[in-house]
RNA sequence: GGAGGGGUGGCCGAGCGGUCAAUGGCAGCAGACUGUAAAUCUGCCGACGUACGUCUACGUAGGUUCGAAUCCUACCCCCUCCA
Protein backbone atom coordinates (compact mmCIF):
# COMPACT_ATOMS: atom_id res chain seq x y z
CA UNK A 1 0.00 0.00 0.00
CA UNK A 2 1.21 3.39 -0.59
CA UNK A 3 1.50 6.07 1.80
CA UNK A 4 -1.21 8.98 1.51
CA UNK A 5 -4.73 9.24 1.08
CA UNK A 6 -6.66 6.38 -0.14
CA UNK A 7 -9.54 7.36 -2.18
CA UNK A 8 -12.57 4.67 -3.16
CA UNK A 9 -12.63 3.35 -6.15
CA UNK A 10 -14.32 0.28 -8.32
CA UNK A 11 -13.33 -2.89 -8.70
CA UNK A 12 -12.36 -4.64 -5.50
CA UNK A 13 -14.66 -7.41 -6.30
CA UNK A 14 -13.37 -7.60 -9.99
CA UNK A 15 -10.09 -8.24 -8.37
CA UNK A 16 -10.59 -10.51 -5.59
CA UNK A 17 -11.89 -12.71 -8.46
CA UNK A 18 -9.04 -13.01 -10.74
CA UNK A 19 -7.07 -13.20 -7.84
CA UNK A 20 -8.67 -16.23 -6.79
CA UNK A 21 -10.63 -15.25 -3.73
CA UNK A 22 -14.09 -15.60 -4.25
CA UNK A 23 -16.09 -18.77 -3.15
CA UNK A 24 -19.81 -17.22 -3.16
CA UNK A 25 -21.63 -14.01 -2.55
CA UNK A 26 -24.99 -14.05 -1.51
CA UNK A 27 -25.98 -11.16 -3.92
CA UNK A 28 -25.21 -10.31 -7.32
CA UNK A 29 -25.43 -7.01 -6.35
CA UNK A 30 -22.77 -6.44 -3.89
CA UNK A 31 -20.03 -5.56 -6.69
CA UNK A 32 -22.10 -3.01 -7.73
CA UNK A 33 -22.57 -1.63 -3.49
CA UNK A 34 -18.98 -2.06 -3.35
CA UNK A 35 -18.19 -0.10 -6.37
CA UNK A 36 -21.08 2.56 -5.36
CA UNK A 37 -18.78 3.89 -2.53
CA UNK A 38 -17.27 3.05 1.05
CA UNK A 39 -18.61 0.09 3.07
CA UNK A 40 -17.74 -1.43 6.46
CA UNK A 41 -17.23 -4.59 6.41
CA UNK A 42 -15.56 -7.65 9.04
CA UNK A 43 -14.19 -11.18 9.32
CA UNK A 44 -13.73 -12.53 12.84
CA UNK A 45 -11.14 -14.45 13.74
CA UNK A 46 -12.08 -17.40 16.85
CA UNK A 47 -9.20 -17.88 19.06
CA UNK A 48 -9.44 -21.10 20.27
CA UNK A 49 -5.15 -21.64 19.20
CA UNK A 50 -1.96 -19.40 20.19
CA UNK A 51 -1.69 -18.15 16.82
CA UNK A 52 -3.38 -17.71 13.44
CA UNK A 53 -1.59 -19.93 10.83
CA UNK A 54 -1.14 -19.25 6.92
CA UNK A 55 -4.88 -20.19 5.85
CA UNK A 56 -6.29 -17.47 8.00
CA UNK A 57 -3.78 -14.98 5.42
CA UNK A 58 -5.96 -15.65 3.13
CA UNK A 59 -8.81 -13.32 4.88
CA UNK A 60 -6.00 -10.34 6.40
CA UNK A 61 -5.39 -10.26 2.70
CA UNK A 62 -8.73 -10.19 1.44
CA UNK A 63 -9.46 -7.10 4.16
CA UNK A 64 -6.09 -5.48 2.82
CA UNK A 65 -7.38 -5.55 -0.85
CA UNK A 66 -10.47 -3.69 0.58
CA UNK A 67 -8.44 -0.86 2.73
CA UNK A 68 -6.61 -0.60 -0.35
CA UNK A 69 -9.80 0.37 -2.11
CA UNK A 70 -10.95 2.60 0.42
CA UNK A 71 -13.10 0.25 2.44
CA UNK A 72 -13.61 0.18 5.78
CA UNK A 73 -12.24 -3.01 7.33
CA UNK A 74 -12.92 -4.11 10.70
CA UNK A 75 -11.11 -7.17 12.45
CA UNK A 76 -13.00 -9.26 15.04
CA UNK A 77 -11.65 -11.08 17.43
CA UNK A 78 -13.78 -13.88 18.29
CA UNK A 79 -13.57 -13.75 22.19
CA UNK A 80 -16.71 -14.98 22.92
CA UNK A 81 -17.62 -16.67 20.11
CA UNK A 82 -14.12 -18.74 20.82
CA UNK A 83 -15.89 -20.35 23.98
CA UNK A 84 -18.51 -21.89 22.67
CA UNK A 85 -16.53 -23.53 19.38
CA UNK A 86 -17.93 -23.09 15.66
CA UNK A 87 -19.18 -26.72 14.59
CA UNK A 88 -18.45 -24.93 10.97
CA UNK A 89 -16.06 -27.76 9.00
CA UNK A 90 -15.37 -29.76 12.06
CA UNK A 91 -16.26 -33.38 12.06
CA UNK A 92 -16.75 -33.46 16.08
CA UNK A 93 -17.56 -31.82 19.03
CA UNK A 94 -14.28 -29.99 20.53
CA UNK A 95 -13.24 -29.53 24.01
CA UNK A 96 -13.65 -26.30 25.43
CA UNK A 97 -10.82 -24.40 26.31
CA UNK A 98 -10.31 -22.22 29.27
CA UNK A 99 -11.25 -18.61 29.79
CA UNK A 100 -7.72 -17.26 30.82
CA UNK A 101 -6.47 -19.32 27.31
CA UNK A 102 -9.26 -17.75 25.58
CA UNK A 103 -8.04 -14.35 26.67
CA UNK A 104 -4.28 -14.89 25.94
CA UNK A 105 -4.44 -16.30 22.24
CA UNK A 106 -7.30 -13.28 21.86
CA UNK A 107 -4.68 -10.64 22.54
CA UNK A 108 -1.63 -12.96 20.33
CA UNK A 109 -3.99 -13.01 17.64
CA UNK A 110 -5.42 -9.56 17.79
CA UNK A 111 -1.38 -8.58 17.56
CA UNK A 112 -1.15 -10.87 14.12
CA UNK A 113 -4.25 -9.11 12.71
CA UNK A 114 -3.01 -5.69 13.33
CA UNK A 115 0.59 -6.38 12.18
CA UNK A 116 -1.04 -6.91 8.93
CA UNK A 117 -3.61 -4.78 8.74
CA UNK A 118 -2.43 -1.49 10.38
CA UNK A 119 -2.05 1.07 7.85
CA UNK A 120 -2.29 4.40 8.65
CA UNK A 121 -3.93 6.08 5.80
CA UNK A 122 -6.90 3.54 6.02
CA UNK A 123 -6.65 2.51 9.63
CA UNK A 124 -9.02 -0.85 10.61
CA UNK A 125 -11.52 -0.54 13.27
CA UNK A 126 -10.99 -3.35 15.53
CA UNK A 127 -13.26 -5.41 17.92
CA UNK A 128 -13.78 -8.46 20.47
CA UNK A 129 -17.10 -10.25 20.62
CA UNK A 130 -16.74 -11.19 24.37
CA UNK A 131 -17.34 -7.09 25.36
CA UNK A 132 -21.12 -7.60 23.86
CA UNK A 133 -21.47 -11.56 24.37
CA UNK A 134 -19.93 -11.58 27.26
CA UNK A 135 -22.70 -9.76 29.00
CA UNK A 136 -25.64 -10.82 27.12
CA UNK A 137 -27.65 -12.13 29.45
CA UNK A 138 -29.43 -15.76 28.32
CA UNK A 139 -33.17 -14.57 28.83
CA UNK A 140 -32.47 -11.20 26.75
CA UNK A 141 -30.68 -13.72 24.35
CA UNK A 142 -33.54 -15.83 24.07
CA UNK A 143 -35.73 -13.26 23.46
CA UNK A 144 -34.05 -11.35 20.71
CA UNK A 145 -31.92 -13.71 18.95
CA UNK A 146 -33.06 -16.98 19.15
CA UNK A 147 -37.06 -15.93 19.02
CA UNK A 148 -35.85 -15.12 15.00
CA UNK A 149 -34.04 -18.72 14.00
CA UNK A 150 -36.27 -21.40 12.91
CA UNK A 151 -34.72 -24.52 14.65
CA UNK A 152 -36.29 -26.24 11.37
CA UNK A 153 -33.29 -24.10 8.97
CA UNK A 154 -30.86 -24.61 11.39
CA UNK A 155 -30.69 -28.01 11.43
CA UNK A 156 -30.59 -27.88 7.64
CA UNK A 157 -26.73 -25.85 7.94
CA UNK A 158 -24.49 -28.17 6.24
CA UNK A 159 -22.14 -27.66 9.85
CA UNK A 160 -25.07 -29.37 11.92
CA UNK A 161 -26.51 -31.60 9.74
CA UNK A 162 -23.20 -32.73 8.92
CA UNK A 163 -23.29 -34.10 12.34
CA UNK A 164 -26.71 -34.77 12.99
CA UNK A 165 -26.05 -37.52 10.63
CA UNK A 166 -23.77 -39.59 11.94
CA UNK A 167 -25.04 -41.55 14.76
CA UNK A 168 -21.11 -41.65 16.52
CA UNK A 169 -20.40 -37.55 17.20
CA UNK A 170 -23.11 -35.86 17.29
CA UNK A 171 -23.68 -31.86 18.16
CA UNK A 172 -23.59 -30.28 21.33
CA UNK A 173 -26.45 -27.82 22.18
CA UNK A 174 -23.63 -25.04 22.35
CA UNK A 175 -21.90 -25.63 19.48
CA UNK A 176 -25.31 -26.02 18.07
CA UNK A 177 -26.03 -22.65 19.15
CA UNK A 178 -22.51 -21.20 17.84
CA UNK A 179 -24.19 -19.65 14.54
CA UNK A 180 -27.05 -17.42 16.78
CA UNK A 181 -23.98 -15.71 18.30
CA UNK A 182 -21.97 -15.02 15.14
CA UNK A 183 -25.47 -13.79 13.29
CA UNK A 184 -25.65 -11.43 16.58
CA UNK A 185 -22.10 -10.16 16.31
CA UNK A 186 -22.98 -8.87 12.82
CA UNK A 187 -26.14 -7.61 13.88
CA UNK A 188 -23.87 -5.55 16.55
CA UNK A 189 -21.34 -4.44 13.85
CA UNK A 190 -24.28 -3.03 11.72
CA UNK A 191 -25.68 -1.62 14.39
CA UNK A 192 -22.26 -0.21 15.67
CA UNK A 193 -20.24 0.64 12.55
CA UNK A 194 -23.06 0.47 9.92
CA UNK A 195 -21.31 -3.04 8.72
CA UNK A 196 -23.06 -4.55 5.55
CA UNK A 197 -20.53 -7.02 4.34
CA UNK A 198 -18.85 -10.06 6.29
CA UNK A 199 -16.51 -12.44 4.63
CA UNK A 200 -14.72 -15.59 5.57
CA UNK A 201 -14.06 -18.84 4.27
CA UNK A 202 -16.05 -21.05 2.42
CA UNK A 203 -17.42 -22.63 5.60
CA UNK A 204 -18.71 -19.94 7.18
CA UNK A 205 -21.77 -19.45 4.71
CA UNK A 206 -24.10 -20.82 7.09
CA UNK A 207 -23.39 -18.77 9.86
CA UNK A 208 -22.64 -15.42 7.16
CA UNK A 209 -26.41 -15.84 6.29
CA UNK A 210 -27.72 -16.12 9.11
CA UNK A 211 -26.02 -12.70 9.97
CA UNK A 212 -27.82 -11.62 6.79
CA UNK A 213 -30.87 -12.64 7.70
CA UNK A 214 -30.84 -11.09 11.17
CA UNK A 215 -30.17 -7.88 10.03
CA UNK A 216 -32.79 -8.15 8.06
CA UNK A 217 -35.45 -9.15 10.35
CA UNK A 218 -34.46 -7.23 13.31
CA UNK A 219 -33.26 -3.67 11.37
CA UNK A 220 -34.72 -4.26 8.14
CA UNK A 221 -31.50 -3.89 7.11
CA UNK A 222 -29.37 -5.08 3.54
CA UNK A 223 -26.13 -6.86 4.52
CA UNK A 224 -24.30 -9.05 2.51
CA UNK A 225 -21.75 -12.06 2.51
CA UNK A 226 -19.03 -13.24 0.29
CA UNK A 227 -16.77 -15.98 1.61
CA UNK A 228 -13.57 -17.02 0.08
CA UNK A 229 -12.24 -20.41 -1.23
CA UNK A 230 -10.62 -22.68 0.79
CA UNK A 231 -7.17 -23.19 -0.28
CA UNK A 232 -6.00 -27.28 -1.23
CA UNK A 233 -2.59 -27.54 -2.93
CA UNK A 234 -2.45 -29.01 -6.19
CA UNK A 235 -1.45 -32.51 -4.62
CA UNK A 236 -4.90 -32.35 -2.58
CA UNK A 237 -2.75 -32.15 0.44
CA UNK A 238 -4.19 -29.85 3.37
CA UNK A 239 -2.75 -26.22 2.47
CA UNK A 240 -0.41 -24.87 5.16
CA UNK A 241 1.15 -27.90 7.19
CA UNK A 242 4.04 -29.08 6.77
CA UNK A 243 5.84 -32.52 7.88
CA UNK A 244 6.49 -30.44 11.19
CA UNK A 245 2.87 -29.14 11.83
CA UNK A 246 1.32 -25.83 10.63
CA UNK A 247 3.23 -22.93 9.60
CA UNK A 248 2.02 -20.48 12.31
CA UNK A 249 2.11 -16.26 11.36
CA UNK A 250 3.62 -16.35 15.28
CA UNK A 251 7.31 -15.59 15.57
CA UNK A 252 7.62 -17.61 18.11
CA UNK A 253 6.01 -20.76 16.58
CA UNK A 254 7.38 -20.42 12.97
CA UNK A 255 10.20 -18.73 12.44
CA UNK A 256 10.68 -16.27 10.05
CA UNK A 257 13.29 -18.00 8.67
CA UNK A 258 11.38 -21.08 8.80
CA UNK A 259 8.19 -18.97 7.30
CA UNK A 260 9.75 -17.62 4.36
CA UNK A 261 11.23 -21.28 3.83
CA UNK A 262 7.89 -22.51 3.76
CA UNK A 263 7.19 -20.13 0.58
CA UNK A 264 9.98 -20.68 -1.18
CA UNK A 265 9.05 -24.75 -1.07
CA UNK A 266 5.60 -23.76 -2.80
CA UNK A 267 5.73 -26.69 -5.78
CA UNK A 268 5.06 -24.97 -9.40
CA UNK A 269 1.69 -26.08 -9.99
CA UNK A 270 0.96 -24.12 -6.82
CA UNK A 271 2.88 -20.97 -7.20
CA UNK A 272 1.20 -19.16 -9.42
CA UNK A 273 -1.92 -19.12 -7.32
CA UNK A 274 -0.12 -17.98 -4.57
CA UNK A 275 1.02 -15.01 -5.73
CA UNK A 276 -2.14 -14.35 -6.94
CA UNK A 277 -3.67 -14.58 -3.50
CA UNK A 278 -0.81 -13.58 -1.16
CA UNK A 279 1.06 -11.24 -2.73
CA UNK A 280 0.05 -7.24 -4.03
CA UNK A 281 1.93 -7.66 -7.16
CA UNK A 282 -0.40 -5.70 -9.87
CA UNK A 283 -1.88 -8.47 -12.74
CA UNK A 284 1.28 -7.92 -15.31
CA UNK A 285 4.04 -8.45 -12.90
CA UNK A 286 2.37 -11.79 -11.33
CA UNK A 287 1.68 -13.00 -15.00
CA UNK A 288 5.56 -12.43 -15.72
CA UNK A 289 6.69 -14.41 -12.20
CA UNK A 290 4.08 -17.28 -13.73
CA UNK A 291 5.90 -17.70 -16.76
CA UNK A 292 9.23 -18.27 -15.23
CA UNK A 293 7.82 -21.58 -13.46
CA UNK A 294 9.76 -24.00 -14.05
CA UNK A 295 13.25 -22.62 -14.69
CA UNK A 296 15.95 -23.28 -12.11
CA UNK A 297 16.05 -19.33 -10.30
CA UNK A 298 12.37 -20.21 -8.79
CA UNK A 299 12.09 -16.71 -9.58
CA UNK A 300 8.24 -16.78 -8.46
CA UNK A 301 8.63 -18.93 -5.60
CA UNK A 302 11.36 -16.44 -4.26
CA UNK A 303 8.95 -13.33 -5.23
CA UNK A 304 6.19 -14.71 -3.12
CA UNK A 305 8.15 -15.92 -0.05
CA UNK A 306 9.59 -12.18 -0.11
CA UNK A 307 6.32 -10.35 -0.15
CA UNK A 308 4.66 -12.60 2.28
CA UNK A 309 7.21 -12.81 5.12
CA UNK A 310 7.79 -8.81 4.00
CA UNK A 311 3.98 -8.52 5.05
CA UNK A 312 3.84 -10.87 8.18
CA UNK A 313 7.39 -10.38 10.05
CA UNK A 314 8.64 -6.62 8.28
CA UNK A 315 10.92 -6.42 5.14
CA UNK A 316 13.93 -6.58 7.52
CA UNK A 317 13.14 -10.20 8.95
CA UNK A 318 12.50 -11.12 5.15
CA UNK A 319 15.63 -9.50 4.13
CA UNK A 320 17.47 -11.94 6.74
CA UNK A 321 15.67 -15.05 5.88
CA UNK A 322 16.84 -14.36 2.33
CA UNK A 323 20.23 -14.11 3.40
CA UNK A 324 20.38 -17.42 5.76
CA UNK A 325 18.68 -19.50 2.92
CA UNK A 326 21.54 -17.88 0.55
CA UNK A 327 24.05 -19.37 2.93
CA UNK A 328 22.76 -22.48 3.86
CA UNK A 329 21.94 -23.63 0.74
CA UNK A 330 25.46 -22.55 -1.23
CA UNK A 331 27.08 -23.96 2.16
CA UNK A 332 29.45 -21.58 1.82
CA UNK A 333 30.24 -20.70 5.21
CA UNK A 334 33.62 -20.76 4.95
CA UNK A 335 35.25 -17.03 5.10
CA UNK A 336 32.04 -15.59 7.20
CA UNK A 337 32.11 -14.47 11.14
CA UNK A 338 31.10 -16.15 13.55
CA UNK A 339 29.33 -12.77 14.63
CA UNK A 340 27.38 -12.75 10.76
CA UNK A 341 27.01 -16.44 11.54
CA UNK A 342 24.93 -15.88 14.57
CA UNK A 343 23.09 -12.62 12.84
CA UNK A 344 22.25 -15.05 9.32
CA UNK A 345 21.12 -18.11 11.68
CA UNK A 346 19.64 -16.09 14.45
CA UNK A 347 16.55 -18.53 13.93
CA UNK A 348 18.08 -20.92 13.69
CA UNK A 349 18.16 -23.83 17.35
CA UNK A 350 21.32 -23.31 18.75
CA UNK A 351 23.02 -24.59 21.81
CA UNK A 352 25.25 -24.09 23.82
CA UNK A 353 27.94 -26.40 24.92
CA UNK A 354 30.87 -25.74 26.73
CA UNK A 355 34.18 -27.34 25.33
CA UNK A 356 36.25 -27.99 28.28
CA UNK A 357 39.06 -30.61 27.65
CA UNK A 358 38.80 -32.87 24.46
CA UNK A 359 35.36 -31.45 22.98
CA UNK A 360 32.32 -33.29 22.88
CA UNK A 361 30.92 -36.15 20.44
CA UNK A 362 29.71 -35.10 17.14
CA UNK A 363 26.90 -37.26 17.79
CA UNK A 364 26.31 -35.78 21.03
CA UNK A 365 25.68 -32.74 19.80
CA UNK A 366 23.57 -33.38 16.47
CA UNK A 367 21.24 -34.66 19.51
CA UNK A 368 21.39 -31.95 21.61
CA UNK A 369 20.33 -29.81 19.07
CA UNK A 370 17.08 -31.56 18.12
CA UNK A 371 18.92 -32.19 14.56
CA UNK A 372 18.85 -36.14 15.62
CA UNK A 373 16.16 -37.37 17.49
CA UNK A 374 18.66 -40.24 19.20
CA UNK A 375 22.60 -40.99 18.94
CA UNK A 376 21.45 -44.06 17.00
CA UNK A 377 19.86 -42.09 14.44
CA UNK A 378 22.75 -39.65 14.32
CA UNK A 379 25.07 -42.27 13.78
CA UNK A 380 23.22 -43.09 10.68
CA UNK A 381 22.74 -40.04 9.52
CA UNK A 382 26.58 -40.12 9.49
CA UNK A 383 26.98 -43.32 7.73
CA UNK A 384 24.65 -42.27 5.46
CA UNK A 385 26.65 -38.89 5.06
CA UNK A 386 24.59 -36.44 5.55
CA UNK A 387 25.84 -34.58 8.33
CA UNK A 388 28.17 -31.76 7.37
CA UNK A 389 30.22 -29.59 10.18
CA UNK A 390 30.82 -25.79 8.97
CA UNK A 391 29.79 -26.81 5.48
CA UNK A 392 32.17 -29.67 5.38
CA UNK A 393 30.48 -33.17 4.94
CA UNK A 394 31.78 -35.43 7.64
CA UNK A 395 33.05 -38.92 6.06
CA UNK A 396 31.14 -41.96 6.45
CA UNK A 397 33.42 -43.65 8.89
CA UNK A 398 33.73 -41.02 11.05
CA UNK A 399 31.05 -41.99 13.25
CA UNK A 400 33.00 -41.38 16.43
CA UNK A 401 33.97 -37.61 15.42
CA UNK A 402 34.60 -35.12 18.17
CA UNK A 403 34.27 -31.69 17.86
CA UNK A 404 37.03 -29.86 18.86
CA UNK A 405 37.20 -25.86 19.93
CA UNK A 406 39.33 -25.59 17.67
CA UNK A 407 36.74 -25.96 14.76
CA UNK A 408 34.40 -23.33 16.19
CA UNK A 409 34.58 -20.07 13.81
CA UNK A 410 36.62 -17.29 15.78
CA UNK A 411 36.11 -19.95 18.24
CA UNK A 412 32.95 -19.39 19.33
CA UNK A 413 30.49 -21.34 16.65
CA UNK A 414 30.06 -24.59 14.91
CA UNK A 415 27.51 -24.74 11.65
CA UNK A 416 25.86 -28.57 11.92
CA UNK A 417 23.95 -29.33 9.21
CA UNK A 418 21.57 -32.63 8.90
CA UNK A 419 20.75 -33.32 4.93
CA UNK A 420 19.86 -29.87 2.77
CA UNK A 421 17.62 -28.40 5.20
CA UNK A 422 18.53 -28.65 8.77
CA UNK A 423 20.81 -26.48 10.13
CA UNK A 424 21.92 -25.82 14.22
CA UNK A 425 24.04 -23.78 15.46
CA UNK A 426 26.43 -24.98 18.96
CA UNK A 427 28.04 -22.23 20.14
CA UNK A 428 30.44 -22.31 23.25
CA UNK A 429 29.38 -21.65 26.18
C1' G B 1 -29.08 -58.59 28.27
C1' G B 2 -27.51 -62.59 24.34
C1' A B 3 -24.08 -64.20 20.15
C1' G B 4 -19.76 -63.37 17.47
C1' G B 5 -15.20 -60.63 15.89
C1' G B 6 -11.14 -57.71 17.32
C1' G B 7 -7.17 -54.63 20.14
C1' U B 8 0.44 -55.60 16.98
C1' G B 9 5.70 -50.35 16.12
C1' G B 10 3.29 -42.86 13.53
C1' C B 11 -0.90 -45.24 10.47
C1' C B 12 -2.74 -49.64 7.75
C1' G B 13 -1.84 -54.64 8.26
C1' A B 14 0.60 -59.85 8.55
C1' G B 15 2.26 -63.21 12.23
C1' C B 16 -0.80 -67.33 15.95
C1' G B 17 4.85 -71.51 21.01
C1' G B 18 11.18 -70.88 19.57
C1' U B 19 14.63 -69.09 13.43
C1' C B 20 10.18 -62.16 15.98
C1' A B 21 12.59 -55.83 17.30
C1' A B 22 8.28 -58.69 14.72
C1' U B 23 6.73 -59.85 6.65
C1' G B 24 4.50 -56.12 3.66
C1' G B 25 2.36 -51.25 2.43
C1' C B 26 1.93 -45.99 3.64
C1' A B 27 4.09 -41.99 6.05
C1' G B 28 8.99 -40.15 7.66
C1' C B 29 14.54 -39.36 7.26
C1' A B 30 18.96 -39.39 4.30
C1' G B 31 21.82 -40.16 -0.33
C1' A B 32 21.95 -39.88 -5.92
C1' C B 33 19.59 -37.03 -9.87
C1' U B 34 17.50 -31.96 -10.00
C1' G B 35 15.67 -26.31 -9.04
C1' U B 36 15.87 -26.08 -1.42
C1' A B 37 10.50 -28.92 -6.81
C1' A B 38 7.99 -33.37 -8.80
C1' A B 39 9.04 -38.25 -10.46
C1' U B 40 12.59 -42.13 -10.02
C1' C B 41 16.46 -45.14 -7.89
C1' U B 42 19.33 -46.53 -3.25
C1' G B 43 19.87 -46.82 1.98
C1' C B 44 17.75 -46.08 6.85
C1' C B 45 13.55 -46.16 9.85
C1' G B 46 12.46 -48.71 19.04
C1' A B 47 16.47 -47.08 22.70
C1' C B 48 21.48 -47.67 24.35
C1' G B 49 26.37 -49.51 22.91
C1' U B 50 31.32 -48.47 16.84
C1' A B 51 30.05 -54.45 16.25
C1' C B 52 28.89 -59.73 18.73
C1' G B 53 25.17 -57.52 22.49
C1' U B 54 21.75 -55.41 26.28
C1' C B 55 17.13 -53.27 27.45
C1' U B 56 12.06 -51.84 26.28
C1' A B 57 7.88 -53.31 23.15
C1' C B 58 2.61 -56.77 20.30
C1' G B 59 -4.71 -53.47 25.10
C1' U B 60 -3.85 -54.20 31.02
C1' A B 61 -2.61 -57.58 35.00
C1' G B 62 -1.41 -62.31 36.22
C1' G B 63 -0.31 -67.57 34.84
C1' U B 64 1.49 -72.14 31.94
C1' U B 65 6.33 -73.17 29.59
C1' C B 66 13.37 -74.19 29.20
C1' G B 67 11.04 -70.42 25.90
C1' A B 68 4.92 -66.52 24.43
C1' A B 69 2.93 -61.25 20.12
C1' U B 70 1.48 -66.37 19.68
C1' C B 71 -1.48 -70.97 24.92
C1' C B 72 -4.60 -70.14 29.76
C1' U B 73 -7.26 -66.73 33.42
C1' A B 74 -9.24 -62.08 34.82
C1' C B 75 -10.04 -57.15 33.56
C1' C B 76 -10.47 -52.78 30.17
C1' C B 77 -11.71 -50.94 25.36
C1' C B 78 -13.65 -51.22 20.22
C1' C B 79 -16.73 -53.31 16.25
C1' U B 80 -20.82 -56.43 14.10
C1' C B 81 -25.38 -59.05 14.65
C1' C B 82 -29.73 -60.29 17.79
C1' A B 83 -33.07 -58.36 21.86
Amino acid sequence: MTDGKVLHRAGVLDELRWRGFVHQTTSEELGGVLDAGPIALYIGFDPTAASLHVGHLVQLMALRHFQRYGHQVIGLVGGGTGMIGDPSGKSEERNLQTIEKIADNGQAIQRQVSQVLDAPENPPIYANNYDWLGKLSLIEFLRDTGKHFSVNAMIQKDSVRNRIERDDVGISFTEFSYMLLQARDYLELFRRHGCTLQCGGSDQWGNIVSGTDLIRRVEGGRAFGLTFNLLVKADGQKFGKTEKGSVFLAAELTSPFAFYQFWVNAADDDVGRYLRLFSFRPRAEIEALEATVGQPERAAQKALAYDVTALVHGPAAADQAIKASDVLFSGDIAGLSAASLEEIFADVPSIAQSFDGAGVPLVDALVATGLCASKGEARRQIEQGAIRVNGEVVARDQVARVLTAAELIDGTVAVLKRGKRNTALVRRG
